[in-house]
DNA sequence: ATAATAGACTAGCAATTATTAGTTTTTTTC
DNA sequence: GAAAAAAACTAATAATTGCTAGTCTATTAT
């Protein structure tokens, strides 16, 4: 039995359902979880709906794959940026950055991982809320540790933390890479709105 | 016949749609509108499934009639910001303070108008996403103004606009009266935040 | 008292759902 | 080109869905 072989086949197995990830991530993103069927998501990959059992183990695994491939994007990165020894304020922008990558390279399923994951079952559910719950912990320590260094004002952290959060929600629905500005001009004006505000 | 007796029946009917629709309300934040079935409200209201039909049309109608309480919260608040006078930051200011009061005070509906409105059939649909347009575009205006009159900073205005309208959407979610800081102090620091900045 | 109404009930229907079983076709391997 | 594996198909199932029909009861109006 060849390597290669064997390579290819594996190759195969990831595209076909990599293209049903996708195609689930968007339908997900349009209907809601609860409101796309199966046969929705084969009609547009192009297929009966059985034949998608021949490529997954059930809708709610092309739900958990989705939101635990975004959680996996933002995990190894908090790390990285808590071992840094640089300052809150190039923490928070590089956060802000991250943030705004993700979601414009990857908004339909960040648009999944933010609103369906309730529709997780147990015990997956209790993984993904404790991943998220780290995440969140790790960026109000920073936010916390901005504050008593003098780096930051003193704005109570769990409001900073979620108003901060909460503030690239749109780039998920409304972004579209052809119309609005480049990504990058986008980073500069959200990051002025954050760290420095809207008022001259 | 007399009036008073016609004016008790109606107030009667009135408390117990009320009652329904804020069960729903809560159930259809809780697992979204799809996932959510007649029986569930029935169950928490206390009746039989079939029983909810003496009181509404739809379970669509549910939907329809939590979008546009709130969107009719929203609108005639705006038309009164945009006949004042007053300096653009303070417009702003009101502006925050009024998503901040309507999203504590009617958590369950404003999630539902916010996550939900997809779910509701044409024509209503059109005549929901053609409010919130207006009530964006007035919005953007004041802006817009605000930077031409020197008072704000020359930020893209679409950005500006729903990075300000999405950064109270955790509100929704994680606001618990009890818990966290009174509704006073999270307008102080919400606005500081989106006016100022956190960088000190 | 009688009539009318509001609002609950039981029973059930037609449509839709995710999923399985079993079969056939297509592609890959050697 | 034969064998094996991958991936499509058809058909069907059990469960769940929103909603209707028809009935019963308690309250209200006159």
């Amino acid at each position: 039995m060849p390597l290669i072989g064997l390579k290819l086949k594996v190759v195969n197995q990831r595209t076909r359902k990599t293209e049903i990830l996708e195609v689930a991530a968007e339908l997900f993103r349009e209907k809601g979880y609860s409101a796309s069927t199966m046969r929705d998501i084969a009609d547009r990959v192009g297929i009966e709906a059985a034949s998608l059992y021949n490529h997954i183990k059930s809708k709610e695994e092309l739900l958990t794959d989705i939101c635990f491939a975004i959680g996996n994007m933002f995990v190894p990165e908090m790390r990285q940026v808590i071992a840094n020894k640089e300052s809150t304020l190039s923490k928070i922008q590089y956060l802000i950055n991250l943030h705004i990558d993700i979601t414009t390279q990857h908004a339909a399923m960040v648009s999944v991982a933010n609103n369906e994951w309730r529709h997780i079952k147990e015990p997956k559910l209790s993984e993904f809320l404790q991943m998220r719950d780290n995440y969140e912990t790790c960026f109000k320590d920073i936010i916390e540790i901005g504050i008593r260094k003098g780096e930051l004002k003193n704005i109570d952290s769990t409001t900073s933390l979620y108003t901060i959060l909460s503030s690239f929600r749109w780039l998920q629905y409304w972004y579209k890479p052809d119309r609005d500005s480049p990504v990058d001009q986008i980073k500069r004006d959200i990051s002025e709105l954050l760290l420095k505000g809207i008022k001259k």
